[in-house]
DNA sequence: GTAGATACGTA
DNA sequence: CGTACGTATCTACT
């Protein structure tokens, strides 16, 4: 199959035009927002260099210039000395820019352009012409509309129609279409029309659409020309009188084709750009955001890396791996281990030790004698011994599957990664030496094709382990550095590296289920399917499935004629707001039916997946993730025990399946009390706020009775109901109209409500505004230990995904925050156990809320401990509070 | 078999 | 037109 041969890139050559790109980003970006600390504006140079990167990624180019205009007068002012006459002078704002502007392109190795007595789109024009007869294709990147008519089919403009986040991709038909004439008489119809910005006035009262239907007609303009006496009415009589700046717009716009440049271009080749040079003036402008998106953008358009990684795979005697390792543990060594692993628990199946920069070796832990093995735990479980590793979850448990235990990890880098990117999902350890060693993830020495002893390719997966190995020690210390510059290392050290082996302890642990209460479960809620199913079709009078969503839009709004709900991307939803609001409007019954299926049918899912998670010894375990959310929170997966129903009586039912182990008294739950609210109390330093948390009153009724002037005992649930809604809300960034939608009140009276509140916390609503203001300006929210969540579109000129990053912006903060302390208080709490010698285990985490299993006779000691480090894992302006049940089940342990 | 859309469970 | 997740199910694709 021969159908898969890539054929070479085509040759694509980037031309932008510097001022005219420049010049539009000043305006489209507000300064304020784009200022270095020191007052030097950068709001061009953010722009351009924001397109830039954008460019450069979209379009992948292989050649690459950029052209400025000079101050000195063009060609064009001697031909007419009112060329550009009336034009403002430009800002002083912006005039410093543009050596900015150069050297950033001189960092990123892009030439530059200019010409004496010719401006910058005669120098594309020029470069592009060149370029079509060097059998290259040319993209131009400009605001001037002049260039439309270089466009053909090996010429495409890209210009920025809203701001400088949108580029319209203006090819022949492009330009036909939105102008009505091809590019070749762009020239022509721009002339009828004139410009002003170039003090070019065209003919009085013709637009582009009265231009393009004349040249249409007559076919040219010199057709048109000849023909004008044709023309009737007041715009014949304009066009006859004008036709002499007509014909002096068509000499003055025509692009110079033949410009003396010191470079053609294929001589324009993309360079490989300096980082160093990158890093040093991004700090200086204070680009951190658009620094990060060059680095992950253009990683694809750096040279490929085709280097890897130089190692010394020692082959070990038996007995030999004690004093080896006494030789090369002086520092930090990488660990590569393969396996399987999840459950709490797991296998190793082969492992290898490397050095940063000497010898490796790689063992096969099912072969190791028995001096080895011992020699190899030893220096495992020495927390003097620094050892990296990239997700040391998995394998710690798959070590401690076989006896041995790991101390002395100072560095995960996948850990290290995601503090670093935060938004990001996965974190490749193959990806991240490409991007931050620049080096595949393989082995330079090996691969001379021949074959190794015994044929089996061990050889070449242990030098692929120890590769991994050498990898991960050079990547640690890459991120030691990185982290260090965004004050994420004690983050890193003191929260996230030790949280690493708390989680491992929860998953091995798992917690038992009574699976005869799930099972029963499933029977009778299998029972309430089927029956809710019958009722549904009989109120319908034909079957149909209930679990499709499209069936269900094609009964309700086709066959039933209700009225139609918010429109979905494939039709009309179908979601429990929505036909509860139909509920009521219309009252069908088989509303009704649905809903209750759908209820009925999710929590039997839910129970018939837990039926067989449960292991041997009854218990069931789950994986928790720490680098997926943005956050900074946990996951959990396969199952997910996070979100395991609690609010409905029925839901609770399953909370009852989750019990005590044998061994173990009873099961503690503790969690917190309004965190996230506290923590908005404490950022804000909204005074009303953190007196409702220091009056030990009920927290929502003591705000409500503020917004509605009323004493706390006339608050009734209705009106608690309201503000702790907004409560709640406001960390989400909640809108006025959201509110309503939730509260199903009017706009108006949520618009109202939400004032009322302002007036009585006026300090949130600042805090909230400063929190969106710094990120924009920093390009990250920060978390009170410093965790960071990067969001570049604070600054987009889409509104809706700019709204989005705002709320997040909002939000991370708070929820980060909260992740944050209920980190440390793991972290404190388990320290505790340890230090006390308790029996009793923590078994989950739920955002807010740990779950222990406790050991007979330690209850008292375990729930003032726990109390104790939860409650002063962190100290806020509005103090942590704790509240803690316990009982047999996970339901019983509720409060 | 997989990806996307929809719906819904938790904090 | 309220954040952060994971899972189940259906549907339409390869």
């Amino acid at each position: 199959m021969a159908a898969d041969v890539p054929t070479p890139d085509k040759q694509r050559l980037l031309l932008l035009d510097g001022h005219s790109l420049a010049y539009r980003a000043f305006f489209a970006l507000p300064v304020e927002n784009f200022s270095t600390t020191d007052g030097q504006p950068t709001n061009a140079v953010y722009g351009f260099t924001s397109m830039l990167i954008n460019v450069l990624r979209d379009e992948q180019p292989t050649h690459i210039a950029v052209a400025f205009d000079r101050s000195e007068p063009t060609f064009r002012h001697e031909q007419y000395v009112e060329y550009k006459a009336g034009r403002q002078k430009t800002p002083d704002e912006f005039r410093s820019q543009i050596s900015l502007i150069f050297e950033v392109l001189d960092a990123l190795r892009i030439p530059r352009m200019s010409v004496a007595g010719f401006e910058a789109d005669d120098i594309i024009a020029t470069l592009s012409v060149q370029a079509t007869a060097a059998g290259l294709e040319t993209l131009i990147v400009t605001g001037d509309r002049d260039a439309f008519q270089l466009v053909d089919d090996k010429v495409t403009i890209l210009y920025p129609v809203r701001g400088v986040s949108e580029l319209a991709r203006m090819d022949p038909a492009a330009v036909e279409t939105k102008y009505g004439v091809p590019p070749e008489r762009y020239r022509e119809l721009a002339a009828l029309v004139g410009e002003s910005s170039d003090n070019l006035p065209g003919v009085p009262g013709v637009g582009p659409k009265t231009a393009a239907k004349w040249l249409v007609k007559y076919g040219n303009l010199d057709e048109l020309v000849a023909h004008v006496d044709e023309i009737k009415g007041k715009a014949g009589d304009n066009l006859r009188e004008h036709l002499g700046d007509v014909l002096r717009n068509q000499q003055l716009n025509k692009l110079d084709c033949d410009v003396a440049l010191e470079a053609a271009p294929p001589e324009l080749k993309m360079g490989q750009w300096d980082r160093d040079e990158i890093h040093t003036l991004f700090d200086s402008l204070q680009f951190r955001v658009l620094r990060e998106r060059l680095y992950s953008s253009l990683t694809a358009a750096e040279p490929e890396a085709d280097e890897g990684f130089e190692i010394d795979v020692q082959t070990l005697e038996p007995g030999a791996l004690g004093s080896w390792l006494e030789d090369n543990s002086g520092g930090r060594l990488g660990i590569a281990v393969t396996g399987t692993w999840g459950r709490g628990t797991g296998e190793i199946t082969a492992l290898a030790l490397a050095t940063l920069a000497g010898p490796a070796v790689s063992l096969d832990p099912a072969e190791l004698i028995e001096d080895d093995e011992r020699a190899l735990a030893a220096w495992l479980a020495d927390a003097s011994k620094p050892k990296a590793m990239h997700e040391a979850k998995g394998p710690m448990l798959a070590l401690y599957a076989r006896g041995l235990t790991i101390e002395g990890l100072t560095s995960d880098t996948a850990l290290a990664a995601y503090l670093a990117l935060p938004g990001q999902r996965t974190f490749d350890l193959a990806d991240l030496a490409l991007r931050y060693l620049h080096r595949e993830l393989r082995s330079e020495t090996e691969d001379t094709g021949q074959l190794t002893l015994d044929g089996s390719g061990e050889e070449e997966a242990a030098n692929d382990l120890a590769v991994r190995a050498r990898a991960v020690a050079e990547l640690a210390d890459v991120f030691d550095a990185d982290l260090e510059k965004r004050g994420a290392t004690r983050l890193l050290h003191e929260v996230e590296l030790p949280l690493v082996r708390v989680l491992a302890d929860m998953e091995r642990a798992g917690i038992a289920v009574d699976a005869d209460h799930l099972v029963g479960m499933s029977a009778s809620l299998g029972g309430q399917v089927k029956e809710t199913e019958q009722l549904a079709h009989a109120a319908v009078g034909r079957e149909f499935n209930l679990g499709s969503p499209k069936q269900v839009q094609q009964v309700l709004f086709d066959e039933l004629n209700l009225p139609k709900t918010k429109r979905t991307k494939t039709g009309y939803t179908t979601d429990s707001d929505a036909l509860t609001t139909l509920l009521e409007k219309d009252g069908h019954p088989v509303l009704e039916h649905i809903l209750r299926w759908r209820e009925v049918a999710k929590l039997k899912s839910i129970v018939d997946s837990l039926i067989p998670m449960a292991d041997d010894a009854g218990r069931i375990h789950t994986t928790f993730n720490q680098m997926v959310a943005a956050t900074g929170r946990l996951s959990s997966t396969d199952p997910n025990l996070q979100n395991i129903p609690i609010r409905t009586a029925e839901g609770r039912q399953i909370r009852e399946a989750f019990v005590v182990g044998p061994g173990y008294d009873t099961l503690l739950t503790a969690d917190y009390s309004q965190i996230e609210l506290r923590i908005m109390a404490h950022l804000s330093e909204d005074d009303a706020l953190l007196d409702a948390f220091s009056s030990g009153a009920d927290f929502h009724t003591i705000t409500a009775s503020r917004v509605f002037g009323l004493p706390p005992e006339q608050i009734d649930s209705e009106l608690r109901a309201r503000i702790k809604a907004m409560n709640y809300g406001l960390a989400y960034g909640l809108s006025a109209f959201g509110l309503s939608q939730q509260l199903r009140i009017s706009a108006d009276e949520a618009r109202g409500l939400m004032e009322e509140y302002f007036q009585q916390f006026g300090g949130v609503r600042d805090y909230l505004q400063n929190v969106v203001a710094k990120a924009r300006q920093d390009g990250y929210t920060e978390t009170i230990l410093g965790r960071r969540r990067y969001l570049p579109d604070l600054n987009s000129d889409n509104r809706q995904r700019r709204e989005m990053a705002e709320r997040m912006a909002l939000n991370a903060p708070i929820q980060g925050s909260a992740a944050d302390i209920i980190k440390v208080a793991s972290l404190n709490v388990d320290s505790a156990l340890r230090e006390h010698g308790l029996k009793s285990r923590m078994l989950l985490q739920v955002h807010d809320e740990l779950v222990f299993e406790v050991s007979p006779d330690e209850h008292s000691e375990l729930e003032s401990l726990v109390r104790e480090h939860m409650a002063g894992a962190y100290e806020l302006k509005a103090p942590l509070e704790v509240s803690m049940g316990t009982g047999r089940t996970w339901q019983d342990a509720a409060h």
